[in-house]
DNA sequence: TTATTTTTGATTGCTTTTGGTTATTTTTGA
DNA sequence: TCAAAAATAACCAAAAGCAATCAAAAATAA
């Protein structure tokens, strides 16, 4: 047995269990002492688990490993940007949520929210908020999009205009003063227009490296948006053309 | 065989069997262990598998590990069920799957079926095929019924009867030839209704514990299903119910 | 057809992994 | 605090797996 494969069945033993001891893993997995403590020694190291004398305990909130994307700069600013969006949302509201890692990263600070429900298209979305009990989830039907982890297409678009929400909370490749708002594909900006016409206030996540950009499909212009949430890098000539257009806009300080 | 053939052998047996050694691979393909350690490495480089000493793993879709299905009883049953019931799946087909651990069971034989197209409530079923390539996706919306990891309600209902399906793959919680077909709750057995109006032809996969058996929300009568797929500890007499209704009984021998 | 390139599978030396042994560290109980 | 017991980490040798090399076979091109 290779070590990714026992590594996952440790955890999983582990995860039932909540703890083991060496010998006991040993048994169960048919591996010498020897090798579970080494194996022991490297999953701790990853930080999935905890070593003690012995043996191991399960971590209660392991670090979701699968998300260990680039930590870029614009992480930090996505991060910032989806915890100022999440504090426009109060308790009873009912949101729209579009796919995209901005919008995402609200998830975190939604959490402590009560009764609140979210309408959304995205399976990343859905897979972090699914256990969580005070808020209800409307999942978007259509056509399942694998790459983008979403669902797109007519179907999905005749699906939100059946529901109003009171805040939609959306993203977009570009925007600019001169050309409103652009996607990459016209799936994905259907899905975003259908949200905004649905909503009573549109946010618009975007962090400042796609202010002034602009992608190729043109969409919407910047009347769509109510608010514009972003980071602080923003200059003063950016910022004019933006509020010029009757835009809001909001960043953390 | 060429490399793209072989790769596509590869990832579909990765897929089904989760991890395989050198040998074994090299065993089911009728290659040599030379060359299984080339396109390994290979594929690898792509990041489409997961190398280990001594051979592969699939790469797990971490997003939707909270979808599993956790086991449960009758297992090897449902696992036969399952199997059988893929066997009617030919490639091209549209179907509707229901959610439920039975009708789940059929996905690791849907793995190598070509251009199908599945239609399903059900987040496990979604966990489970959202890799396969040949398989195209389309998700039920609606409410998320956290608890069952599935979607369901008016809109849900709605969404079905705007499709059509060469077959529908439902579960139910009771089926006798006195009462027809029971469920355990009025939001099951709507989504179970609509799958089975907007289908050609209707499986009912359901073990032999649940036959002759009632629970308590009558929602149809036996003409609603063509084929009873279960398993093979059917007596005489519950046999003759059911044919003497018009179902026709499909079993793994 | 013949020449060239590519692919395949066997051989071989090298690396990694594994499980046992032993010295060291940690824990436990007096 | 000390000593016995338990667990660990370090070391080592055997086994398994791997990549590099090379020749034969197959596919492709001239």
């Amino acid at each position: 047995m290779s070590f990714p494969d026992r590594r996952k069945k440790i955890l999983n033993a582990l995860h039932q269990a909540g703890s083991l001891s060496v010998i006991e893993l040993s048994e169960k997995l048919a591996i010498s002492p020897a090798t579970i403590r080494r194996d022991l020694h490297d999953i701790a190291g990853e930080g999935l688990l905890l070593r003690t004398h012995g043996g191991a305990m399960k971590i209660e909130n392991p670090i979701l490993t699968g998300f260990i994307e680039k930590i870029g700069a614009n992480e930090v600013k996505k991060e910032q940007i989806g915890k100022c969006a999440a504090e426009h949302v109060h308790d009873g509201d009912i949101i729209f949520m579009d796919c995209g890692s901005t919008v995402f990263k609200m998830c975190t600070y939604l959490k402590t929210k009560n009764n609140i429900r979210v309408i959304t298209n995205s399976l990343p979305i859905l897979a972090e908020l699914i256990d969580v009990p005070a808020i209800q989830i409307n999942l978007i039907g259509g056509e399942l999009d694998k790459h983008r982890k979403a669902i797109h297409g007519a179907k999905a678009v005749q699906h939100i205009d059946s529901y109003h929400a009171h805040k939609a909370f959306v993203g977009v490749d570009g925007i600019s003063a001169e050309n409103g708002l652009t996607a990459h594909t016209e799936n994905e900006s259907a899905i975003t227009s259908a949200f905004a016409r649905n909503a009573g206030e549109v946010f618009l996540l975007c962090d400042s490296s796609k202010i002034g950009k602009d992608s190729y499909f043109k969409f919407g212009d910047l009347s769509m948006i109510k608010y514009l949430v972003t980071d602080k890098e923003l200059n003063a000539a950016q910022k004019e053309g933006l509020t010029g257009a009757g835009l809001i806009i909001v960043a953390d300080e």
